[in-house]
DNA sequence: AAGGTTGCGGACAGGCTGTACGTAACTTCG
DNA sequence: CGAAGTTACGTACAGCCTGTCCGCAACCTT
C-alpha cells in the first residue's frame, strides 16, 4: 500500500483537524494541548508540526472546517424555508443560525476561542467570508426589495450577527434551554422587525 | 515602617492587579505569564500565589476592577447627558458604552479574554452584575414609560449589549475608526429606534 | 515576651510549545 | 530501473510557564 505525497498530507491533516475539532469543541483551545491531539489523531507531534506551523495554524484549519460545515447547513435550512421575501429570508436565517450556533462545537470554537486565538482582526476577516458575508447579502436584498431603509449594511450586519450569536450563548448557558430559546427567538424577531419595514412573520 | 497584615495584603493585591491589568490590556491574558506580572508588580510569584489561587483568580480580580471603573464612568456619562426619558437614557448609555468599550483595556480584557477565562457561565454572572444589570434596568424603565412594548427584558438586554459590544469591536478594528464610529452609531441607533416606540433622538 | 497566624521567598516537579536533526517514503530524471 | 532529490515523518531536546512545597519573616494575640 503506497500513497502519493499529497494523499499522505491530506490524510494526516484530516486526522488532526478531526481530532482537534472534537477535543477543542469539548474543552476549549487552551485546555487541550498538542500531545493529546496528536495522540487522538494517531499521529506524532512531529508530523503535526510538519503540516502546521504551530498550534494556532491548526486551529485556523479547524475553524475553517467548522465554519464551512455550519454555512452549508445554514444555506440548506434557509432554502428549505422557501422564504417569499428578503425579510422572511432574514428571519429564517436568524432562526437557523440560532440553532447552529447553540451547538457546543460552534459555540466553543467559533464564538469563544476564535476571537482570542485569531485576534480580533483575523476573526473579522474569517467571519467576513462566512456569517458576515451572508448577513450583508441578506440585508442588501432587503434594501433592494424596499423592506429596509437604505443604509450601510456592513456595520448593521456585524451588530445583528453579534446579537444572534449572543442569543445562542444565552440559550446554551440557560438552565432551561428550551424556555430560553423561545424568549430569545422573540427578542431576535423584535430586533429584526424593528428595522424591517414589512414585518413578514416568517418563522 | 511596619504595616498591618491586611495592609500588606492589600498593597500586594493592588500592585498585582495594576500590573496585570496593564499588561493583559496590552497583550492579552494568554500572552503574559505570571513571572512577568509579578516582576512588573515588584512582587515575587510566591506572594502572588499566596494572594490568588491561580492565574485565573488574579484575572477575576482584574476584570472586577476594570468593570467597576467602566460602570462608574458610564453612570456619570449618562447622568451628564440629563436624559429626559428612558429612551433618551438608553441612547445616552449606548453611546457612552460604545466609547468605553472601544478602549483597548475594556476590549481586550472584558470583551475578548473574559468569556474564555471565566467560562461562558462565569462571564454571564459577572456581566449580570454590571452591564447586563444596567441594561435591564434601562429597558424596564422604558417599558414603564410606555416607550417599549412589554416583554422579557433579560434576553433583550443580552442581545442589545452584545450588539453594542460588537459595535465597539468594529470601531477598534476599522482602518478609519472615526468613520466607522459614525456608521456604527447610526446602526446602533437604528436598532434602538426600531424597538422603542417614541424615537426620541437623544445623542 | 512567647506562641500562633499570616504573608512571603526560593526551589522544585510536571507539562507544553516549538525546533533540530536524522530517517523513511515518495518523486523525478538520467 | 536506479540514483539523486524532495517531501513526510519520528525522536530528542531546550526553554518557558504553571502550580506546589517548605522554610522563614512579619505581624498578632494573650
Amino acid at each position: 500500500m503506497s500513497r502519493t505525497q499529497p494523499e499522505r498530507s491530506a490524510a494526516t491533516q484530516a486526522a488532526l483537524v478531526a481530532a482537534a475539532r472534537k477535543l477543542w469543541a469539548e474543552r476549549g483551545y487552551a485546555a487541550v494541548g498538542t500531545p493529546e491531539i496528536a495522540t487522538a489523531a494517531g499521529v506524532t507531534r512531529g508530523a503535526m508540526y510538519h503540516q502546521y506551523a504551530d498550534k494556532a495554524a491548526l486551529f485556523a484549519a479547524v475553524i475553517e472546517a467548522v465554519e464551512a460545515d455550519a454555512m452549508r447547513r445554514l444555506s440548506t435550512a434557509v432554502a428549505a424555508a422557501r422564504p417569499a421575501s428578503p425579510a422572511e429570508a432574514m428571519h429564517a436565517a436568524a432562526n437557523a443560525w440560532l440553532e447552529i450556533a447553540a451547538e457546543p462545537e460552534v459555540r466553543q470554537i467559533v464564538l469563544l476561542d476564535a476571537p482570542v486565538v485569531l485576534g480580533p482582526a483575523g476573526f473579522r476577516e474569517l467571519n467576513q467570508r462566512y456569517g458576515l458575508g451572508i448577513t450583508e447579502q441578506l440585508l442588501a436584498g432587503a434594501i433592494d426589495a424596499g423592506q429596509l431603509t437604505p443604509q450601510p449594511v456592513r456595520p448593521l450586519a456585524a451588530l445583528l450577527l453579534a446579537a444572534i450569536d449572543e442569543a445562542a450563548m444565552v440559550v446554551a448557558v440557560a438552565e432551561d434551554p428550551s424556555a430560553a430559546r423561545i424568549e430569545v427567538r422573540a427578542a431576535v424577531r423584535n430586533l429584526l422587525d424593528g428595522i424591517l419595514r414589512d414585518p413578514a412573520s416568517g418563522d
